[in-house]
DNA sequence: TACAAGAGTGAACAGTGTTCACTTTCTGAA
DNA sequence: TTCAGAAAGTGAACACTGTTCACTCTTGTA
């Protein structure tokens, strides 16, 4: 972002980008890998072959280089899910595809994903406003992926499948939060989706396939709810 | 646990456990109010007239202090789960109450909650079995609260108001992924549940309790399915 | 009264993120 | 080409963290 927009690129300038870049391909590598717990500045400084206090002249905190990782893991999985969401397919199928990418990206890189969930800021009640204004999220990585689910919402109303009754932004609000804890429910709870009391194992696709059509149809218009069946809760 | 089942009390006995239940209630104050990270063993001894190592003459580790915290808390969410879902009311309601106690109590000690889902252990492939089995997650009391949920669905298949074709496991594992999901947006999403566009506010309570809905709605008989209205998303 | 078990302590270890005075290297203008 | 100044890079230090360990002191028991 910064070097982009330089009007001019000298050598040096090439030169920081490599050494940053280098930074953070180590730091991703690592984090990928072990999460926060593993990522030290020490530990990376060691794997790039500089000093410690060397990468402070590139980020100004761990929590910044950090930022970085997710942001970007965070424009990938926005991109996977639009993608999946703009695919010439019937409705349905688009937007159960839709919920099941985000859930399927989420849990390939756990510690990305935990970790773009893991801070609580306790909002101050002096700034009764709020720190986080409507425009302000939806600008965010994070606001935009929820942005394609509010339009999926939409368009599903507007094609008649989906119960009009229900607010957009809420209704998208709702997917956002069964999406959001599967994914977390996959990662932290080791075997999640395996675990049945009865010898009937599910493969984690599978789970997640049944678990969006199980969403999806909790916003379908109740007269139009019984045409789609098929919610066996059985791997295929 | 320790103290009632020992048949001989001395007064060491209870001036050690006083000690001990004097460092756990210290924890739990800061915990609940600044989490894991303002937790340090050394500010607790502080606050307790301690050193810092008198500590670990109660406790093995700060991992297993701040375990005991999370398990009391886990204890309290299944009680109040437990009894929303067996009080003298429709059973609709009940499922709907179930499912909002959860969430609202999860979100009254967010550090607990978020703490009890931030650990990530990469399962070893070499375990195929797998660490966590069916009877080890239900013995858990994370598996207690699930299997509140597991029965609550079996019930409204009873009742004929669920849909008959789900498994009643995984459709729990589905309630259990959604309304654990709202629990963490509504901790780690500073103003999630009032984040929309235009001047619709909404309060938590309110939204928790129109999830809840949608969700208790995914399970319908798609016959009974329109019986069910006012889903409008509203602030009633 | 003597002895052993337990409670409690202070110092230390190994680790963390971060800062800062310092040297080295590079670059752009005189 | 020279030279000032800005970057790049460094090692030592600071203030933390969880944890351990040899040590003292208190307590209960034989």
């Amino acid at each position: 972002m910064q070097t982009d927009d330089a009007p001019e690129e000298t050598p040096a300038d090439r030169r920081r980008s490599r050494v940053r870049e280098s930074i953070i391909s180590a730091a991703e590598r690592v984090f990928a890998k072990e999460g926060e717990e593993g990522l030290s500045i020490r530990r990376l400084a060691d794997e790039i072959d500089y000093s410690p206090s060397a990468i402070y002249k590139y980020f100004g905190s761990k929590e910044e280089l950090i930022d970085e990782l997710k942001e970007a893991f965070f424009e990938r999985l926005l991109e996977k899910v639009d993608n999946s969401s703009s695919a010439d397919r019937p409705f349905l199928e688009r937007a159960k595809a839709c919920v099941a990418t985000y859930v399927e990206t989420a849990v390939t890189r756990p510690f990305h994903y935990a970790a773009a969930f893991s801070s609580i800021q306790n909002d101050l009640p002096e700034n009764g406003a709020g720190i986080l204004s409507w425009d302000g999220f939806v600008a965010s990585q994070k606001g935009q992926a929820f942005g394609v689910l509010i339009s999926m919402v939409r368009e599903g109303q507007e094609l008649g499948v989906f119960d009009p009754a229900l607010h957009p932004v809420i209704a998208a609000k709702s997917l956002w939060a069964g999406s959001h804890g599967l994914a977390q429910l996959l990662i932290h709870v080791p075997k999640f989706h395996q675990l049945v009391p009865d010898e009937t194992p599910m493969s984690a696709t599978d789970f997640i396939e049944f678990h969006a059509s199980l969403q999806i149809r909790s916003l379908l218009k109740p007269a139009v709810a019984s045409e789609n069946g098929d919610l066996s809760g059985q791997a295929s």
